[in-house]
DNA sequence: TAGCGCATGTAACGCGTTACATGATTAC
DNA sequence: GTAATCATGTAACGCGTTACATGCGCTA
């Protein structure tokens, strides 16, 4: 249950509503750890329930009112100690390797179809990558250290494109020759 | 939901229990897709409700009656519908990147020991892909259409855990010169 | 006037994990 | 005798997705 600290991760420096949760959730954060705003509202209230972040209704006129969320001392303390502990990791899943598998039975051709459209997927956010890697973290070294993390977890994201990419070449140039003659 | 068409594919060739279904997802498709026990046995039972899977019951001695899972035709065109479809990517989640987003407040110690040990996690999972690549899938261009699409499987996996590799490389390296003054 | 942005929610469902349960045989 | 392998399951819970709902103000 790691989105309740993602959460938290983003309320660090700054108080948010649910709503600028959910923007930031589109970005940067969100690139590693999606969640929707459904997801967000239920947590948000779970964690205020706990004692981890602390609510302020903010009135506004001529749009709804929004609710500010802001770590509490008692949040702060479970981040950290959520720190030292173990980290899950999810393997991710994506059909399309299920698909490979079946590749050798009936038609190839959506696959084929399917890898030319992750080829132009993988290059757009391999661009969106570098373009704010290159905007704001150039020099890695010379970064603060909250920033370090940051440019860590955005190269992770860049390394992850780039190797797509490259596996999607090797993919269409083994798979185009397929097809043609189809002796299994 | 593709577990359900993982599993078909796995029965393409050959009839299987549960069992054996599960010891299959601990090798092989399982490094794409995990799945346990619970899962597959559910799982089997819906498709076998479904239509898509004839289930015969198969009495032993000596050791506990298994039940043998066959594709049906009506399966056969599921599956083979199912490659049309748009597949599903859930990108998966790791802990670690929301721990690096997190680093400049506290104790940078704990991901970093984290990093270590995930080298030395990946280095295992790239050297067993790679003696699998090795003895069953040189020359790629050579196999048949069936294997080519495992191969391509597999190939993925490789260059993703090459990358994890780098990545923590770049990550201790950055990584280790911080903790020692904490200038946030 | 139609749609988008702001802002928050409820409800049902599906997938995955954890825990628990049974029971015989074989290997150490 | 203790553990592992074979073989199948149930039940509860947690996380995530999809669908539905409300309502104002601004822009095209």
């Amino acid at each position: 249950m790691a989105l309740s600290h993602a959460i938290m991760t983003a309320l660090l420096d700054e108080e948010l509503s649910g709503y600028d949760l959910m923007r930031k959730f589109e970005t940067s954060l969100g690139f590693f750890w999606a969640a929707s705003h459904q997801q967000i509202y239920q947590e948000l209230k779970g964690l205020a329930a706990k004692g981890w972040l602390a609510a302020t209704p903010v009135p506004q006129e001529g749009r709804p009112d929004k609710i500010h969320y802001a770590l509490t001392e008692q949040g702060r303390d479970a981040l950290a100690a959520w720190m030292h502990e173990e980290s899950r990791v999810k393997p991710g899943k994506d059909d399309l390797f299920v698909k490979l598998y079946n590749i050798g039975h009936g038609d190839p051709e959506p696959v084929i179809a399917e890898l030319q459209q992750r080829k132009v997927l993988h290059g757009q956010r391999l661009a969106l990558y570098e373009k704010i890697r290159d905007r704001h973290y150039r020099n890695p070294e010379t970064l603060s250290d909250a920033r370090k993390g940051i440019y860590l977890a955005l190269s992770a994201g860049i390394r992850q494109e780039r190797m797509f990419l490259d596996w999607c070449g090797e993919a269409l140039a083994l798979l185009s020759q397929l097809g043609s003659d189809q002796t299994k």
